[in-house]
DNA sequence: ATCCCGAGGG
DNA sequence: CCCTCTGGAT
């Protein structure tokens, strides 16, 4: 089966499944997405989630956390883990975010990727569901991951991966494709264990039936 | 012990 | 390509 076509049927199933890719936009603003997306880092979006509202409460755009100190900021963010690099990256993002965008989360690429802390995933989250861009496909470790399973691509390195996938799907609605792979990754197709028999993809599947 | 919706640096 | 950064859940 060719490649494009497996991709199509990717699209069309999980669109199946997740009928309402919302909860990537239950997020007010650009600010609030990309923060909450440097925050999943290395983190289930649980505990994302705990420290979210005060976050936001306290520091509701990049001017508010352009003032803060460090110190309270890793406190406030301490549980999602890396809090040190996390919060001395958001700080920096939030003053240049002040300093060079008059306030307000740029929405190109190279502009986002000027951001500290900022690289191709995260920048590929904000673009297609806070800007609708569909610049380019977010490839995070679940995503790495079922795009090798399912044939999608042989790469390793999230970039090659990327160029992979890119011309495989019709080039809309690319935030609602990057919330179905996260999704799709973590719940159904997980590292450990992965739940083939309840998976809407495995007649398609090269991996199904095949030991480890 | 091991893993989790990454990024930066060697 | 490798390593490090981090707490919390299991």
């Amino acid at each position: 089966m060719q490649r494009m076509h497996r991709a199509g049927i990717v699209l069309e199933r999980l669109a199946q499944r997740y009928p309402r890719p919302a909860s990537a936009l239950q997020w007010q603003s650009p600010w609030e997405l990309l923060v909450a997306t440097v925050l999943s880092a290395q983190c289930t979006d649980q505990r994302v989630n705990a420290v979210t509202p005060g976050f936001f409460h306290r520091w509701p755009d990049p001017e508010s956390l352009a003032q803060a100190e460090q110190e309270e900021v890793e406190q406030a963010i301490r549980s999602t883990g890396f809090f040190r690099n996390k919060s001395k990256n958001l700080l920096a993002t939030a003053q240049r975010i002040v300093k060079e965008h008059e306030g307000q989360v740029p929405d190109t690429m190279s502009q986002l990727l000027a951001l500290p802390g900022v690289a191709r995933k995260t920048a590929n989250i904000v673009l297609s569901n806070a800007f609708g861009h569909n610049e380019g496909i977010a490839v995070d470790t679940h995503v790495k991951r079922l795009a090798n399973r399912l044939g999608l691509t042989d790469a390793k390195d999230p970039n090659h991966i990327e160029q992979d996938l890119m011309p495989l799907f019709p080039q809309n609605q690319w935030g609602a494709l990057n919330h179905y792979l996260v999704l799709f990754g973590r719940e159904v197709c997980k590292a450990r264990s992965p739940l083939c028999s309840q998976c809407p993809l495995y007649d398609i599947c090269p991996r199904y039936g095949v030991p480890s």
